[in-house]
DNA sequence: TGCATAATAACGA
DNA sequence: TCGTTATTATGCA
């Protein structure tokens, strides 16, 4: 039977969940890449629109891996802007949250910032503490 | 505590 | 569409 060439067997889930499971477990791996490896098309061209939001994502997905983080005022520096609150509203936007390492950027300050949208208690930002956790980070 | 800074949503016209 | 305004996962004086 012909499946449609933006389809996704189930084989490939089941990668998929395994390299999450991977990750939980506390081994170090690049999900933005495996996954790819896999033939899931993550390209950042048709995910973001605007320059501003893929050159953020690329140098998300290029320069902060497993165990390490930034901020978002590195990521300014990274692209010149000071506009360290658009950079932000592209995480919110994020439609890949995990794959692409939101949640390894921080404030500054140190504190966490928010996740998915949250920028108080919330579970959502619980998560993001405790990602960050299990990468050895907080 | 205020202001800068860029993107985007929400409006009206 | 297009201009204006409010909002934002920030940072710094």
């Amino acid at each position: 039977m012909a499946k449609k060439s933006n389809s996704v067997e189930f084989e490939t889930i089941q990668k998929v969940i395994e390299l999450i499971k991977t990750y939980f477990s506390g081994k170090k791996i690049n999900l933005y890449e495996e996954i790819q490896e896999l033939g899931i098309d993550l390209s950042i061209d048709k995910k973001f629109s605007s320059k501003f939001s893929k050159e953020i994502i690329q140098y998300l997905v290029e320069n902060v891996n497993y165990g390490e983080f930034t901020t978002y005022s590195d990521i300014g520096n990274a692209i010149n802007t000071k506009a360290y609150r658009a950079i932000g509203n592209v995480m919110q936007k994020n439609p890949l949250p995990l794959i692409i390492p939101c949640h390894r950027v921080i404030r500054k300050n140190g504190t966490l910032g928010g996740f998915m949208g949250e920028t108080n208690e919330s579970w959502q930002k619980n998560l993001k503490l405790n990602l960050l956790k299990i990468e050895g980070i907080k």
